[in-house]
DNA sequence: ATGACGTTCAAAGAACGA
């Protein structure tokens, strides 16, 4: 199976070139994020004539995310147990939940597509919710992955975190100073990475941004940063066995200023290539 | 340089993004 995330930048000024992509690279699952617009808006038809279903969570112009999928798509949730809300200008323990996450099974896989929140700076109320939704995505993570080892398990999205030193290419984005490096970050990303999930992508593509911002050059200057992942549990990391990151997809006419990464998983392999199968 | 780019909507600037 070949499965996908990319943050689209509105699936509606987009679905073309994700659609041209999807069947260029033979991707059977994508996770998108930041759609922005609501499932009557969806773009469904350019998806369902590729042979894609879709699940799709979007509450306004801000955030949404959505699966597409040619090999089932099963049990959608959007939220998980503990996300918190948010609401300018409001606190307090009960505020709406924004269309950040979604969950569907496919092919036996529990796959979710973030959009982790931005933060804004490091002073806002923003940044305390992101890392309050990042911890709770933690224990959620720890949750799923003790109670059901044997389910490949995925985490796929935009973290809004450049967690080392060389994700960060933008001399604009000053380590610990603004969000994304910050050290508070920094350290949610490594708990989460330590609850249950690892980064698949890194080991086998241990280099490269996924992120350009559209203002100043920044893409031909290479000044990107490395914030859209793909972690999994140990069953899906068993099984993974190619992982790209898709820079061209920066370029050309109206990209998204994020680019897909790819990742293949061998369902059949069962993750235990160094045990013998036995038949009869 | 409190910008520069791109997307959205209450449709002109504001909000948001990272």
């Amino acid at each position: 199976m070949r499965i996908a995330t990319w943050n689209v930048n509105s699936i509606r000024a987009r679905s073309g070139r994700v659609v041209d992509w999807l069947v260029r690279e033979d991707v059977d699952v994508l996770a998108m994020q930041e759609i922005k617009c609501k499932p009557e808006q969806f773009p469904i038809e350019a998806f369902e004539a590729a042979g894609y279903e879709l699940a799709i969570h979007g509450l306004n112009q801000w955030n949404g995310v959505a699966i597409a999928s040619r090999v089932g798509l099963d049990d959608v949730e959007t939220e998980f147990p503990g996300m918190p809300g948010f609401q300018k200008g409001h606190e307090g323990p009960d505020l709406p939940r924004e269309a950040r996450a979604i969950a569907a099974t496919v092919d036996g896989v529990r796959a979710w597509s973030l959009y982790v929140p931005n933060g804004r700076s490091l002073a806002d109320p923003h940044y305390v919710y992101k890392l309050d939704w990042l911890a709770a995505l933690t224990e959620h993570t720890r949750a799923e992955t003790a109670a059901h080892p044997e389910r490949p398990f995925t985490l796929m999205g935009d973290f809004n975190i450049a967690p080392f030193d060389e994700d960060n290419g933008d001399p604009a984005v000053i380590e610990g100073a603004t969000t994304h490096v910050s050290p508070a970050e920094r350290t949610a990303f490594a708990e989460l990475t330590g609850a249950g999930v690892t980064d698949v992508v890194r080991p086998l593509v241990p280099e490269g941004y996924t992120y350009w911002d559209y203002k100043q050059l920044k893409f031909p200057r290479n000044e990107g940063l490395r914030i859209d992942f793909v972690l999994g549990s140990d069953a899906f990391a068993d099984v993974v066995t190619s992982a790209s990151i898709h820079r061209n997809e920066r370029k050309g006419d109206a990209p998204s200023d994020h680019v897909p990464v790819l990742v293949e998983l061998d369902l059949d392999s069962g993750g235990d290539d160094d045990v013998p199968m036995i038949f009869g």
